[in-house]
DNA sequence: GCCGTTTTCGGCCCGACTGTTTTCAGTCG
């Protein structure tokens, strides 16, 4: 079984965490964490690097001594760094330190002074008063304990939409407490990330007391957090947190730097002026106490010697090297996108009638829509079997007849049965335009069978997309057990495209694994599964999330026009 | 633990807010 990225991630997080609580070297913690996001960030595994040879110290932030321990974690599954900390320090520290105002030092104490090991123990410790006894442990912070163990918040983040709608609500309320000043969301938000954990707002203006206030006095909110002259933080109803930084009109650039993040490539950057005997931070680049540059946000970039980075670049995933040497990939855009290639009618599970979608389509500006509706074995969805397909096939015919400037390709979306067959004849199959294959059942076969499964519905040769490859949705299934550096490789052989789906609650595949796609050469096809008109509109999802990936035009199929695009979707 | 035209030791991003304490540590982003 071999070890994901993510797990070995996952140990040196914790590893870092008993560290902290330890006492050790702040930036012996420091590197395990940064090794722990490299490692996420990885387009292969850890394990297949190594096993074709390569050398993971030349990874940035892992040197000699880390890629020794995961290439032993690699070969036993374990860590005995992590295992002897955890001997040491016993327990469920990682809960406890999540507490708000529990930090490594004071859980220390707590360890220390009064054997805490769970959070049943820190309960026990409050409502017997015992942390009276406690330096550092006054009145407010026991309250704030013992509120957080009342009312536990679950670790969540929220998914595009939901943080849009919160946000746009928002701006709305704060703009009108201000006479012009921007406000705009930062942070992961403006990243594109596929999930925010909150939302980082930023404005400016002369008075920032007064937008704190404004914000404190939001309808929505449930609780003030924090409320200082410059920073306010609160908890709207909805479970949000929202962090306002409000900075003067002069400083409006690097704020927006600091306050986009991601955390990494703000210290890489910060490093940068470092480097340069300047100083970087939310008020500007400053040599000594002068000001070099503030406001505009690229003209940051610029000081620093760097090509201006897009937000969803911005994760300290090989893009500052690149941006040395202005030569940042030229990121794919929402009006480079002709069409849509995974779209549903009222045939199967859709809403509306095959004319409308393809109305809907036109109405975006796009040149062709392939119209991919289920097929038998997807029985809720009223799946198509081959007589109604025929049927459609005809109509489609006829609808291309009447449609001047726009074509409607002729698809479906076929199931992969558990054998890694398809659910409908072959036949039938090569009378259509496009193939997409897609698993709908059997989610939870093992990992090689599962992987074996699509890769033999790759050998079709009619297949010519796979759609949502690993069926993931988010924050409530994880993807099913694939190895995906086999499922790319496969793609690559046979000239099968991967689905980027842009459905906001699936954004599979992930910006890390389109990145993978393009490194290997695989071809991505950025498609929304509209089971609606409205359902067109989450293509900008699927964009974005190809920019995160670093997919240029060249990478989607659906940026070619029609002519292009059919020499790529038949094999 | 990482890293290097300030190199193999001695640095390591930078600042806001809270609560507790009396000048600042801890936490958080």
């Amino acid at each position: 079984m071999p070890v994901h990225n993510a797990e070995i991630a996952e140990m040196f997080d914790q590893t870092a965490e008993l560290l902290e609580i330890k006492g050790d070297n702040p930036f012996r913690t420091r590197a395990y964490r940064r090794a722990a996001r490299v490692l996420e960030g990885l387009p292969k595994s850890a394990a297949a690097m190594l096993s074709a040879g390569e050398d993971l110290a030349e990874l940035p932030g892992i040197g000699h001594d880390l890629a020794g321990k995961i290439a032993s974690i690699v070969e036993t599954g374990k860590f005995d760094v992590l295992q002897s900390l955890k001997r040491e320090l016993p327990g469920d520290l990682g809960e406890i330190v999540a507490i708000p105002g529990l930090g490594p030092k004071r859980v220390k104490v707590l360890i220390d002074e009064l054997g805490v090991r769970s959070i049943e123990d820190v309960r026990r410790a409050v409502k017997s008063g015992r942390l009276n006894e406690l330096r550092g442990f006054g009145p407010k912070l026991q309250k704030n304990i013992a509120a957080a163990l009342a009312k536990p918040v679950a670790v969540k983040r929220f998914k595009l939409p939901f943080a849009e709608a919160e946000a746009t609500a928002l701006i709305e309320w704060l703009r009108g407490g201000l006479d012009g000043g921007q406000v705009v969301v930062a942070g992961s938000f403006r990243r594109r990330r596929d999930t925010v954990g909150d939302l980082d707002v930023l404005a400016t203006s002369a008075n920032a007391a007064a937008v704190g206030d404004r914000l404190a006095h939001y309808e929505n909110v449930a609780q003030v957090i924090a409320h200082g002259p410059t920073r306010t933080t609160v908890v709207l109803r909805s479970g949000i947190q929202v962090d306002l930084r409000v900075v003067e009109e002069k400083s409006y650039g690097a704020a927006l730097l600091y306050f986009t993040g991601s955390k990494a490539h703000n210290i890489a950057l910060r490093n940068i002026a470092v480097d340069r005997g300047w100083k970087l931070n939310e008020y500007g680049l400053f040599s000594k106490t002068r000001s070099i540059a503030g406001a505009p946000e690229a003209e940051i970039y610029k000081k620093l010697g760097l090509q201006f980075v897009p937000p969803e670049l911005r994760e300290d995933r090989g893009e500052i090297a690149l941006a040395q040497k202005n030569a940042l990939p030229k990121l794919v855009q929402l009006s480079d996108i002709r069409g849509d290639l995974h779209v549903h009618s009222n045939w199967s599970d859709g809403d509306a009638p095959i004319a409308e979608m393809a109305q809907a389509a036109r109405a975006r500006g796009y040149e062709y829509m392939a119209l991919t509706d289920h097929s038998r074995r997807v029985t809720v969805a009223h799946g198509l079997d081959r007589a109604r397909l025929l049927r459609q096939i005809r109509e489609v015919d006829r609808l291309n007849g009447k449609l001047r400037g726009f074509t409607v390709l002729k698809g479906v979306e076929v199931d992969i049965l558990a054998d890694g067959s398809l659910d409908l004849p072959d036949e039938v199959l090569s009378r259509l335009d496009i193939v997409v294959a897609a698993v709908h059942y059997k989610f939870d076969l093992p990992r090689d069978e599962q992987t074996e499964r699509i890769i033999r519905a790759m050998d079709n040769p009619r297949v010519s997309v796979l759609a949502h490859p690993t069926g993931r949705l988010i924050e409530e299934r994880g993807p099913y057990d694939i190895d995906v550096d086999r499922v790319m490789k496969a793609a690559k052989e046979r000239g099968c495209c991967l689905e980027l789906n842009a459905e906001p609650d699936r954004l599979d595949l992930t910006d890390v694994a389109a990145k993978a796609a393009k490194a290997l050469g695989v071809k991505i096809a950025i498609s929304t599964d509209a089971h609606s008109t409205a359902g067109l509109a989450y293509m900008r999802y699927g964009v974005d999330q190809a920019r995160r990936g670093w997919l240029e035009p060249d990478d989607v199929i659906n940026t070619r026009p029609l002519r292009e695009l059919k020499k790529l979707i038949r094999r």
